[in-house]
DNA sequence: ATACTATTTCGTAATCTTACGAAATGGCGA
DNA sequence: TCGCCATTTCGTAAGATTACGAAATAGTAT
């Protein structure tokens, strides 16, 4: 069945209008992440992650590619899907939450996915001083102000 | 209280993420309109109406103006909104449901809200032939293809 | 004031969403 | 082949959304 472009563009920005799942948008806009990586930084169950991912590939704001044991999943690279991106907000720079889901985003590309895996993705018993770091500067954002 | 700005951008594409609300949206973009034109095109409960209106005000995309007897609902003006609605969909000008409600919107801002809502939002008991023809212009979008 | 009427608020019932754990699936390496 | 493990699917319970009518509100015109 195929939908009116009035039901699709519901459906997209429905896909949008959950915080956890725009927070995975802003993840992939810094890179192209696996489901284990993006639960790591969220923190949910497995299913529920996979399931708001099914919702951004339904949505077609996101396409995966099976890498092995891992899927990877990136944002669509087209210009609709940009410009849409784009506008959602001017200013996500200064949320605390996006910031602290970048920063561990960011090192969480340095770590090997089997050793993130090995640890039940709790980065907390990850042994890697960039990853302590990095941990530390997300919690102090998301407790201040 | 005061919203994240990740809250914030949730809160505006949970407004975007209806049927009714976006073409609510749309239809303003053709022009401002009070509740009872919306009503006579959506056809939906006045408190129905009065509820979704309320969610574009809250996410900042609709605002509102007492014209008398009436409040007057009109698009957000700055660019933040613009582009979000700009970049919403291109090509909704094919979808028959936004056309026919475009169709109907230019028909009713011929006719005085008096007239309108004497006939209890009923465009088929006004006697005038432009809003017949829109009737029909509109019905015929919509069941054709 | 009083009646009138567009809009809002509120309570309710039906429907949809979300998160979870348990079980199923599918790809890799032993 | 077999087990392992990331991911998906499914059933379920809790919570959010939606549409409605009835009653409240607010602003006009008489």
């Amino acid at each position: 069945m195929t939908l009116t472009r009035l039901a699709r563009a519901v459906q997209t920005h429905k896909a949008i209008a959950h915080p956890v799942r725009l927070r995975m948008l802003l993840m992939l806009r810094e890179s192209p992440l696996c489901g284990c990586q993006i639960g790591a930084v969220v923190k949910l169950a497995a299913s529920t992650i996979s399931e708001h991912l099914s919702e951004l590939k339904k949505a077609g704001l996101v396409v995966e590619k099976k890498e092995g044991r891992w899927v990877e999943y990136s944002l669509v690279d087209d210009t609709a899907t940009e410009t849409l991106l784009a506008a959602i907000s001017p200013g996500f720079e200064r949320d605390a939450t996006v910031r602290a889901d970048a920063i561990l985003v960011k090192a969480l590309k340095r770590v090997p996915l089997e050793e993130l895996c090995s640890v039940d993705l709790d980065l907390t018993q990850l042994e890697r001083p960039a990853v302590a770091t990095a941990l530390e500067r997300a919690e102090r954002l998301l407790t201040e102000r």
